[in-house]
DNA sequence: CTGTTAGCGCCTTCAC
DNA sequence: GTGAAGGCGCTAACAG
């Protein structure tokens, strides 16, 4: 294709500003400010002349001076772990509509389950002048809540409710989700499982959802068999791979629990290709209940967390929190069991 | 939960600025922005000073004054039709990384498939000082580039190479996608189809798709049978639905091409409801090669786009101009077709 | 209801 | 290599 040299711009055309919107109406650039932002205080008169001069010109307002002068960006930052897999694009997803609906701007970057790159995203678009951050999760690096505190910024943790009560959170019980499933397959008849997890590190929604498979298995008198604890970064390759290293054990598992509906996937993949029937061979569960899962062959178990709900909450709360108004400090969302066809009693 | 009071900030602790990082390091304001902007052109003892003392202060620079008077956000725009269904997720994750690691933010904002809400999201953006746009496909409201214009702002358009040459643009081409696949079908013995694509307008990937599947059947004397073009918003649901219609055909078709992997995956779901066998009793085609489609059983034949690479190019491309490198017009980047098991020669 | 005025925090000429 | 000073575009006091 062509390649274009590239004199960057050479005449930077002025964008009209509020003086020149004030002139060709006739007035002052307080009034001309005001037409903007306090309409209901100007004269319907003057208003409509204002008006008139900010089409005619097709002014736009400046929005850095804005922020600047005014100490509000009308942005609001999100930092998820990944943009990968959807997981965490149905929650970005709402977020953002239900910013946009306030008349607010998301403005979104990833941390690639890094929480050192957390902090450094979080101080760049504090620096860009955000408002108000929403994140994911509950583990984040001490260094980012001073940060905040330094910036005065109102945030919101989601995907979990903090329990210590340090921060606002808006989430699900990821423990009391797995527990559950874990529940439902032990009262299936299993009694060798293998669990399948993201690195706990940083990621508290791992943590939490296989602690609560270990509290639910202790509660029946159960524990993971040795080698049935898998871990690996979230995709579908790591997944199947972890299945393939429980399909080798001695005393290889009759359910697989997967912290999220990836691995779970990835998990069905593996043991397709090993010829193994599911639920007959293997029972398989996810979290998350994605599309993903629903839509294999058999649909997967999974649990629906309340991701959208969340995602909406969260922008809520910042949105009260900016305006002033009343707020929860934390809510909880319910969750729900979704069975599908990856699971069933084991064969005898 | 508790539902907390507000009192919007009554003590607005104020950030350290230059000029107490100045004033601290003993130097004037100017040098203490040279620190941050021209360290070379410093006496490295200066320079370290000053450093110290931004340190020391836990200075942030504040971007919105830093915006204001060098015309400089460090931020870029970009706008998605949706986030849901992760169609454009890889995209944008590829676009955000490379940014990212240049040094800039990505402001993101969607359009719900409506032109005339791109146009409003793009107006926000520029509003609050993207320096460039990045945009999805290649219909967009004229009013979009007088914006644009009017704002001397760098843009490209993705997913699609413009042919007429008045906008640079980075993608692939979608007819030629299709075209490739429908040749396929034909040739292993196909003659009724049913295209299900999403409404065209505003949509070219939809148009281009379903204009490449209809190029192909017309060089081989063929063409799609009344009431074999089915339409729908982009969901699963919507696949379905229209995969029921073209079942209820007097005459039905052998081979159903999606112009993308959710209507391709939604019709593999009501073949399966309606007790069909894939592919014996139908052939499905996708597009896009997302994981949603790989995963079905059998595997969804797709078409692999370069959708991660659009996105690299496309920071690329903004980053050049930006910097006032020369750049490439326009990229246009291959697709492979992918074979898995939702397709065969019809049934005798 | 409207105008005048004084910066918000920073960068960037222009001197030295 | 460094400092002094002006102003980017806008809004918030304060007058009138």
């Amino acid at each position: 294709m062509r390649a274009i040299r590239n004199p960057r711009r050479p005449t930077q055309r002025a964008r009209p500003n509020l003086k020149d919107v004030a002139q060709l109406a006739g007035v002052s650039t307080a009034t001309a400010s005001r037409a903007l932002n306090l309409p209901a205080r100007l004269d319907p008169e003057t208003l409509t002349r204002v008006r008139e001069a900010i089409r005619k010109l097709r002014y736009v307002p400046h929005g850095a001076a804005r922020t600047l002068r005014s100490q509000r960006s009308r942005m609001i930052g999100a930092v998820v772990p990944s943009f990968d897999y959807a997981l965490y694009a149905r929650t970005t997803s709402a977020l953002q509509a239900a910013l946009d609906s306030e008349g607010y701007a998301l403005v979104l970057a990833a941390q690639h389950y890094d929480l050192d790159t957390e902090v450094r995203v979080t101080r760049q678009l504090l620096e860009h002048g955000v408002e108000a951050m929403a994140f994911v999760g509950l583990d984040h690096d001490p260094e980012l809540f001073v940060l905040l505190g330094e910036f005065d910024c109102p945030y919101v943790l989601t995907w979990g409710v903090d329990g210590s009560g340090a921060h606002p959170s808006i989430g699900f019980d990821n423990r009391a989700a797995t527990y559950a499933m874990t529940s439902h397959l032990v009262g299936l008849g299993h009694r060798r499982f293998g669990l399948i997890t993201a690195p706990f590190d940083g990621n508290d929604r791992a943590r939490d959802r296989s602690a609560g498979v270990r509290a639910a298995l202790a509660a029946h008198g159960l524990a993971l068999g040795e080698g049935c604890l898998r871990q690996g970064p979230i995709s579908l390759a790591a997944g199947s791979e972890a299945m393939r290293d429980l399909l080798s054990l001695d005393d290889r598992p009759t359910a697989v629990i997967a912290t999220n509906d990836v691995f779970a996937v990835g998990a069905m993949i593996a043991c397709r290709e090993a010829g193994l029937r599911i639920p007959e061979d293997m029972s398989i569960t996810g979290v998350d209940n994605t599309d993903l899962g629903a839509t294999q062959t058999p649909g997967l178990t999974s649990i629906r967390t309340p991701i959208i709900e969340v995602g909406r909450a969260a922008a809520h709360h910042l949105v009260q929190r900016l305006e002033g108004q009343a707020f929860e400090f934390s809510q909880l969302l319910p969750f729900e069991l979704v069975l599908r066809g990856s699971t069933s009693p084991p064969s005898p």
